[in-house]
DNA sequence: GCTTAGGATTGG
């Protein structure tokens, strides 16, 4: 039997079947052709769990399928007229269903209750009336084309509908019709419900429901198809257009999916939520700084200095939302409001950073709301963050990696492309000049270090510390072949090699060389030089002499009146080089180094035929030795407004300076120069204020160490301005 | 079993 309820009683003990709970119904046939006739009316008793049931769920007004009922004799009929029969329902197998219709939107009437589906158009999320009860405001449409505006009032949030999106479904069950503005509308009424869909044509028609219990059938299956159907050719919908960082554009109001990486509170109306889409953003993001121990969750670190982190200020009535949000939710913000910014510490001409605010109020939809992991709306979102698995935050540099990298030289620098921008010339004094061609953006630091490497870049700075602080250390020896790199060997450790070597020596007898010795002032130690008998009668007689025996003191003396001394021993009665710690060669003041491990040492059968002038190099050819070059390397700590930054100064430390290594290597004066520079760069005890600004052209580069890259900083085409 | 809101940008 269908029927329509007209009335419904409460639930009541039954003293004649031993208290068993029963409810009394009044149902009247609903088709109009049968109105006319008598008894259109009939009562129906529930017994037991189905009175209850009953009770819940059905609302007078419902239309009502009823099965396997029991037809009884009425006692009431005398009394009420109704029908000499009811309907009773008990036992296993009578069941009661609720037959929902659904009105088309151009066909409501006022004042009655009405079950609709519809595509929502707009809606807000829940906020808090000026009365007792949330309110969700949304609008509908279906088929007909009508729009309608619907509120829900609750004290529950949980039970407001669940939307996601302009052009989700929405099934109403019991919300009244009425008129405002000329226009129908709809409010929810006694034993309401809601059950949204998304409004994707191919996405499962699964219900979203915080309802207890709620009808789902096929039916609706077919409903929820049809509207999808029919959305999916309205332009409204297919213009939603979906944006994410990396298409947002300044003054944009706009709907972000995204997760959550960490969040702050700023103060009591405003929370700082930190979150990605996994797009790099085309312009400089706003960085909020926020204490460590004020952050809740990871840090971002990595992501700010991709690009890839919005920093967005929830306010006012949005933190009710946010303050549950925790990080890792995925989410979307509606409406959000990205403007360029000018950060507080920002120099004059650089770019202003993208901000992004959830404002006050719920104009517009504005609002946020956490979105479940397996939505379907978060397919593209995740899959761009994987694209970022290998972004582990401790990545982050510490002390370790850089000691890393001060004793390990870096790979040739990558310079990309310049950066076409037209960034104005520097006007303030600064220390330093940069000679780079180039027009790369000045940066700050902290958007330095935000950037992806390769990139050049131009940034002004202080330096507020460097290392090493003990100067000369600053020097080291590097194999170009192997890259090593060793500090200089200190005095002692050579000299300590040549006592070693001078210890009961013998002159050794080459048949190459020709030999004249003399005994030193120690007894049992003599001195030899030897000459290669190749070059007797050569020009270059003289240029390059074998010297064995000697201190480090003594070969010194002699270096002053002979161009090239290779310090030998001797082995058996063999001429051998001393060992690599030490010099291989003495010129003038310099010394030069062979690396121990790259060097042939083919020194068995010398050649030193074809050579006009003897150098450092030629030398170290005849002699099977890979000559080690003298650098400099200093690492400065770089400071301006917004962040420190180690850089290195490596390639360039000798333009830098204006000072060549292997020259100051032998020389007491360039070496005061390095330190009279120095000086001025980072004044001994000075405050930062105090330090000379340096315009900087700096190579930004990754280094694999261990498999991981490491970003690093590089000092390139700058050099010290000299008056 | 009343009332709430009934779309329509903050101004940080």
């Amino acid at each position: 039997m269908k029927a329509k309820v007209v009335h419904k009683g409460p639930v009541i003990s039954c003293a004649q079947k031993d208290g068993v709970e029963m409810l009394r119904a009044e149902i009247r046939e609903e088709d109009p052709l049968q109105r006319a006739a008598e008894h259109t009316s009939i009562n129906v008793i529930f017994f037991g769990t189905l009175a209850k049931d009953f009770s819940q769920s059905a609302r007078q007004g419902d239309v009502v399928l009823l099965t396997d009922f029991t037809i009884k004799k009425s006692p009431s009929f005398l009394r009420d007229r109704l029908h000499p029969c009811q309907l009773e329902m008990d036992g296993d197998s009578a069941c009661v269903y609720a037959k929902y219709t659904y009105v088309s939107l151009n066909k409501l009437k006022p004042k009655t209750v009405v079950n609709v589906y519809g595509v929502v158009t707009f809606f807000k999320q829940p906020f808090p009336s000026k009365g007792s009860d949330y309110c969700s405001t949304l609008k509908i449409t279906d088929q007909s084309d009508v729009k309608v505006g619907c509120n829900i009032f609750s004290k529950k949030l949980e039970d407001h509908p669940v939307i996601f999106r302009a052009g989700d479904i929405i099934r109403l069950h019991r919300f009244k019709t009425d008129v405002f503005r000329d226009s129908m509308s709809l409010l929810n009424t006694y034993g309401w419900s809601t059950v949204t869909f998304d409004g994707k044509t191919d996405s499962p028609v699964v219900p979203r429901t915080s309802s207890k219990s709620f009808h789902f059938e096929e039916s609706d299956k077919r409903m929820v198809q049809e509207l999808r159907q029919w959305a999916a050719n309205q332009s409204w919908i297919s213009s939603d257009l979906t944006v994410t960082l990396s298409s947002v554009q300044p003054g944009m109001y706009f709907d972000l999916t995204c997760q959550l990486l960490a969040k702050a509170v700023m103060d009591s109306r405003c929370i700082l939520l930190k979150v990605w889409d996994g797009t790099k953003c085309q312009h400089p993001l706003l960085n909020v700084a926020v204490a460590s121990d004020a952050l809740e969750g990871e840090s971002t670190v990595a992501k700010d200095r991709m690009n890839l982190t919005a920093n967005v200020l929830v306010y006012d009535n949005h933190l009710e939302v946010a303050r549950d949000l925790k990080p890792g939710t995925f989410l979307r913000f509606y409406n959000l409001h990205a403007y360029l910014q000018r950060a507080p510490d920002q120099l004059p001409d650089q770019p202003d950073h993208l901000s992004f605010h959830l404002h006050g109020g719920t104009s517009y939809g504005r609002g946020l709301r956490s979105l479940p992991a397996e939505s379907p709306d978060l397919q593209s979102l995740k899959s761009a963050l994987d694209k970022h698995v290998d972004l582990d935050e401790n990545d982050e540099v510490n002390d370790g990696t850089l000691l890393e990298i001060w004793y390990t030289p870096p790979e040739a620098v990558v310079l990309p492309n310049d950066e076409e921008t037209d960034a104005e010339a520097d006007t303030g004094p600064s220390y330093t000049v940069r000679t780079c061609e180039h027009n790369s953006q000045r940066l700050t630091l902290a958007r330095v270090k935000r950037s992806t490497p390769p990139l050049s870049c131009h940034v002004r700075a202080r330096v507020k510390r460097y290392k090493p602080q003990q100067l000369y250390q600053c020097l080291k020896l590097f194999c170009s072949n192997c890259k090593t790199m060793i500090d200089v060997p200190d005095d002692s450790a050579v000299s300590k090699v040549f006592r070693e070597s001078a210890k009961d020596n013998q002159p050794c007898d080459e048949q190459w060389a020709a030999t004249s010795s003399a005994s030193s002032r120690e007894p049992g130690r003599t001195i030899s030089m030897h000459i290669s008998r190749d070059m007797v009668g050569e020009s270059t007689h003289m240029q390059l002499i074998f010297v064995e025996g000697t201190t480090l003191d003594e070969i010194c003396v002699l270096s002053r009146d002979y161009k090239n001394l290779v310090p030998v021993r001797s082995v058996n009665g063999r001429m051998t080089l001393l060992d690599l710690t030490a010099p291989f060669l003495f010129s003038g003041d310099k010394r030069y180094y062979g690396c121990k491990r790259c060097s042939l040492n083919t020194f068995q059968n010398p050649v030193f035929t074809g050579v006009e002038t003897w150098d450092e190099q030629s030398v170290a050819e005849a002699l099977g030795v890979q000559l080690m070059q003298y650098r400099l390397l200093i690492q400065f700590e770089l400071e301006d407004k917004t962040d420190t930054l180690e850089a290195l100064l490596w390639e360039n430390a000798e333009k830098f300076f204006h000072v060549s290594a292997v020259d100051a290597s032998g020389s007491q004066d360039l070496q005061d120069k390095i330190q009279t520079i120095m000086d001025t760069i980072q004044p001994p005890d000075s405050s930062l204020e105090e330090h000379p600004w340096l315009d900087l052209c700096l190579s930004v580069y990754a280094v694999k160490d261990n498999d991981r890259n490491q970003v690093c900083y590089q000092i390139a085409n700058t050099e010290i301005r000299e008056e």
